[in-house]
DNA sequence: TTGTATGCGTTATCAA
DNA sequence: TTGATAACGCATACAA
């Protein structure tokens, strides 16, 4: 990634002011300031540059000087590829850059690598802000992130004082699943989680380790699962609960796998994710059980091929969500930071839940 | 997004350095040489940093001085929420990520808004290198990226020499769905494409505008057409011709609709992007046409929802694309620029596709 | 193990 | 309309 083909240094503004015999503040106005000096000199000035091989002011030094890179961060609790595979982090990828559209400004995606501690990535980003999203509460790049110093708007996380945020009710949002599947009559229900901390891990999860998870989201939604449970005197300790650090349909699979190896007369599989859900569906026709005669499925997130599935799931606004995370970061007038936005969700019944069988 | 809780002037390198009576190499140390001072005088640094708010070394200042970024860039022919509004783009991104996710590198998403003649993104994005993607032949944000001397790779462009390049052949891919078509008898056709300028434009292409086409994929998979249909003894300038600047389920159903407005007599509809092909099925079912018994329709992209619905399509590796580009740009030894990589595309043949009626 | 000196390439300020 | 000067904040070669 260094093939130039030039011989001699390569020219800068003061090479380029010095061949002209004229000040490096008229080169670097030729640029910057058009209007500053006669269109003559200024012609003069861009001819020699490209004679000379000159691309014109270096974006870093620039940067440097006027205090602006033109660009923002994305930090999220993965790779960077990540944000471009899961859909929920797509959608909300909409929405922010959309915002940056407007405001003109460049996205950088940010690795934050879950396996790695190297945290390098976020401390060397040449941005004027940051964007974090769902974050594990402890997760050094989080702590990199707000250790920058530079205006931050974090999304589904936990409240930082003085930084602003976006999220949604996740606990509230979950209840109303949970309440759907009482009211149809299930008792025996199973649920998939996705990762509750930084570490590989997939299997059964206690109490302890739900609430001691470290994403917020995963941790709220549980919450409401479980309010909702115990208020229709279900006891929360018979329910098994089971993770996958992966948020694939493929986990989701294996997660509906273990769900029923741990009870095989569950009547329902709650999921916190869409995309686990589908695994759930996948692996429920895999082993001929109908659906919802046989179990009972729900998502989370709403995303378009859930709704399109007619998947029982929560819609979360996340375009809107992406848009108000840039526009909190983005907006003309700096505000104080500390501001928290909560956007609605709305429970979306669909075909893959119905009463349990008898 | 300038809201600093910070009082006196914010702390430097130089500042802590002057504080704790020492040098600033030895406090530039501290932070990127751990092992060039003793741990006790580190963490004496690190925490008069904490102590004064220093929030480490300025990633800018350090670009400056190291000459690298971190970051490559990536500049598409469109507003940087294009990016991730588009399946084709996405998968691009997917491909393009993961090499940056191996190379631990970051990506910077650059705006090149085609109603923007601004090229100013483009000049000052701090990177160490581009990805110009899908952009139009004489587009002046890919001016502007060639300009910055950095190392590039081009992707669905004309060859630029000593630029590495990637791509497919579009013109022998497009000529397989045509092939396809008149093997199966198809005589009236109708074609819907992309846009062919970076001016807005929408309506029928006359023979001039295919040939003069600024985008390279659309004047090859054009060519593609004609020199298979002239081949067949159909005359091209028969052959309904209309073009969309956006490239959307909506603009694909106006297409349709003009092209049945032209010819309301077509049998089939080949379409240059499986999106456009969606919106051509869905302008269809709104007809009361059956496809393919009326109308048969092909896509071309081979995106998965393409292949789900079982549209008849031309798969290019997408992913692969963004791969080969993401190595060619980061690869470990550079080489010299200039390499050309030539990806292979599939014909699938689905369902939308049959032979005419009677 | 620590410090000194220098330069990275630019723009802002102010004076001419 | 143009120019001289002074930062911007850091890392590196080299000396101590």
């Amino acid at each position: 990634m260094d093939r130039s083909p030039r011989r001699r240094p390569p020219a800068t503004l003061a090479s380029l002011a010095a061949e002209l015999g004229i000040s490096r503040t008229t080169v670097s106005n030729a640029y910057n300031r058009p209007e500053q000096l006669s269109a003559q000199l200024r012609t003069r000035i861009l001819e020699a540059a490209r004679a000379l091989g000159y691309p014109g002011p270096d974006p870093v030094a620039r940067s440097l000087r006027t205090k602006r890179a033109g660009a923002i961060g994305l930090v999220l609790a993965d790779k960077v590829s990540y944000a471009v595979r899961d859909p929920v982090a797509i959608a909300f990828l909409e929405g922010l850059t959309e915002e940056c559209d407007r405001a003109r400004v460049g996205l950088l995606l940010v690795p934050a690598d879950p396996d790695a501690e190297d945290v390098a990535a976020v401390a060397s980003a040449s941005i004027d802000g940051f964007v974090a999203f769902a974050m594990a509460d402890e997760d050094p790049h989080l702590e990199a992130v707000l250790a920058r110093g530079v205006p931050t708007v974090i999304c589904d996380q936990p409240v930082v004082p003085g930084v602003d945020s976006v999220g949604i009710d996740d606990e509230q949002a979950m209840r109303a699943v949970a309440e759907h599947l009482l009211a149809l009559g299930h008792r025996r229900i199973g649920v998939a989680c996705m990762r509750l901390g930084r570490a590989h891990r997939d299997g059964p999860v206690d109490l302890e380790r739900q609430l001691r998870a470290r994403y917020h989201a995963q941790r709220n939604r549980l919450a409401g699962l479980r309010s909702a449970f115990v208020e229709a005197g279900v006891a929360w300790d018979r329910i098994p609960v089971v993770e996958r650090f992966d948020n694939s349909v493929e986990a989701g699979a294996s997660a509906a796998a273990e769900l029923l190896g741990l009870d095989s007369g569950l009547t329902a599989i709650i999921t916190t994710s869409d995309v686990l859900a589908f695994g759930v569906l996948q692996e429920l026709e895999r082993r001929h059980q109908r659906v919802p005669q046989d179990v009972a499925v729900t998502g989370f997130d709403g995303v378009k091929d859930a709704v399109a599935r007619g998947l029982t799931t929560v819609h979360q606004p996340f375009v809107e969500k992406g848009r108000r995370a840039g526009q909190l970061l983005l907006e003309k007038n700096p505000q104080p930071g500390g501001r928290r936005v909560v956007l609605p969700t709305e429970f979306l019944p669909g075909s893959t839940t119905a009463a349990p069988r008898t």
